[in-house]
DNA sequence: ACTTTTTGATAAAACCTTTTAGCTCCTGTA
DNA sequence: TACAGGAGCTAAAAGGTTTTATCAAAAAGT
């Protein structure tokens, strides 16, 4: 009596259609229960014609798996998530799965709201993230029924994390840079209580052994200057390379060093961490660095969460990604 | 019997608890119906000690309404995106409504899925974003039953849009440069097939008169350099202000400018256009520039469609909102 | 020819909530 | 006394789907 609502078509409609009952007509679609070929060749078809689309509501209240996960996040900015959550999205779009974005600009009271909706929207899942990998989660998330991915976030003990592999990141630069027959690399990174900070600088320490050099500062364009302007302020022997903390403080670094005449990179060889091209591309020369491959961080914990919201087992820890170089020109 | 299951809360356990029935409960905690005060108190507490929350897929699927949004944008990269995303967060949160990001990567078929997707939800409403005002939007948007608001991106005619005021926000700037006394003020901007680009340059010209100059050309760093380059490989009178048409140009600007030993803003004044603080903040000096006010699109964007999933009229046509000056020390 | 198995299809329950219509009881009025 | 009206509550329907149990008919086995 109503076909012609403007509403979208029901199952119904499509065994009405086809002149099956209900059960027959889910059955068809979705390859369960007992079905003649000929039955579920036909309810596809006029499924197709009749445009058909089930509702993801009904299905999800019934199956108690609504194909929804939500990421929470503290980043406003964007320059992390948003590439992660690309990635993310990217695995999930093929499974059927969407994502909600939550922004929580670090208000607790806000995460709060926002972890509250997820719930009552029955997520299959959270993916938690965080603009430093030892930034604690909100304390509700810990004792869920719901399972949790950190990414780019530190996890309870007995959680999955996927983190950049800061470490190896570190030892790809150096090695890089040695390669290039370098002999004197310091090190200018950001603030030392970053875990992330300590991790890099920890690696390189191991790789140039006691003639190395850590000057940790800010994460900012202005400290990598700054931290120029005192090596050449000072007597003793000048770095043949530096290995930056961020394309940012490479920049500076970059910038002080032109300042002074130094030739990149004949006279000292230049590489950064991030990959942030509206920094990287714009250094003169052009900055080589490390890339954290967040795109793919993304990738694996979107993977990760749909395994989990399946019941699959996954081993509990850090699972730390690769990073790769992209070699420009400084180095 | 199953009262110590592990999952979550229904309507019924409250109802059961506090010794009514379903729709009672119902009532008193939505304030609908009749109900005697003391069995509203009563209910209430009750399913507050309980820990209960609506299922909202079931609610949902009553009320025809998801109480989500999708928002869809082309822009992998985030830089307009998310602060957008957050602003439209905000007002959503406040009102119990969440958001479904869906990237496209200006791929058509991922279009597609993420919206269909977004349609199998039962969004009440998609906001359209993109990178640039006068991109088109996928064709399938065009006919739905949802409400669809346009933020940074074109709509069709009888459509919502949300878009900065590029002309007054290049008034703004060259009123700014005006009234610091300057005379000679030269418009280094973008490439012209952006339409952004081409509002702002007719605003610039109808203030400086036909002793204005207008630069067209990329929306790069270099593009900035260059451009100075040939300003002053010229012979002719020199600019006392410049006017970029991003942050980015401005940075190159500033760079030829410190590089040719002009003083900033002494000899020449240079404004920017985005306030994209990575760039504007490291400048040096530290760039004076327009911001676009991304985040109150956002809340504006979101407000609308928030509106119009109630059935509200909105008038259509394109809003321009403000933008403002960030003063720094450039100009 | 009779029983057993297999096949194909279906009615009905379930998921959780909101809303409609109706029921009972009480108070006040004619 | 009878009855209207309201207050307070509830049973049941509705929303769109999946799944379970059931049933009839056809096929296979004895």
């Amino acid at each position: 009596m109503n076909d012609s609502d403007h509403g979208r078509r029901t199952i119904r409609d499509v065994a009405k259609a086809a002149g099956v009952s209900i059960s027959t007509a889910s059955n068809a679609l979705n390859g369960t229960g007992r079905t003649n070929a000929a039955t579920r060749e036909k309810v596809k078809r006029i499924a197709d014609e009749l445009g058909f689309r089930p509702n993801a509501l009904a299905r999800g209240l019934l199956m108690k798996r609504s194909h929804a996960i939500g990421m929470l996040t503290n980043d406003t900015y964007g320059r992390l998530t948003l590439p992660m959550a690309a990635g993310v999205s990217e695995i999930l779009v093929d499974h059927g799965v969407s994502l909600f974005l939550c922004a929580t600009n670090n208000d607790p009271r806000l995460a709060k709201l926002h972890l509250d909706a997820l719930l009552d929207r029955q997520v299959d899942g959270i993916i938690f993230t965080a603009t430093r990998i030892d930034l604690e989660p909100p304390p509700e998330l810990l004792k869920l029924r719901v399972p949790v991915i950190y990414a780019f976030a530190q996890g309870p003990a007995d959680s999955v994390s996927f983190h950049p592999d800061d470490a190896q990141g570190a030892r790809v630069a150096v090695q890089h840079l040695q390669s290039l027959g370098r002999a004197r690399i310091v090190h200018i990174t950001g603030e030392e209580n970053y875990l992330a900070a300590r991790i890099r600088a920890h690696a390189y320490e191991e790789l140039v052994g006691p003639s190395g050099q850590v000057m940790f500062g800010e994460w900012s364009e202005e400290w990598g200057h700054s931290a120029i302007d005192d090596i050449y302020s000072q007597s003793g022997p000048k770095p043949d390379a530096i290995f930056c903390g961020s394309d940012e403080i490479a920049r500076g670094v970059i910038d002080a060093l032109r300042d002074r005449g130094i030739s990149i990179p004949d006279d000292v060889a230049v590489v950064g961490f991030d990959n942030w091209e509206v920094v990287s591309k714009q250094t003169r020369p052009p900055l080589t660095t490390i890339d954290m491959q967040l795109k793919e961080i993304g990738h694996r914990a979107g993977l990760a969460i749909l395994g989990l919201s399946r019941q699959e087992k996954l081993e509990p820890g850090i699972v730390r990604l690769p990073c790769s170089i992209f070699k420009r020109n400084s180095a």
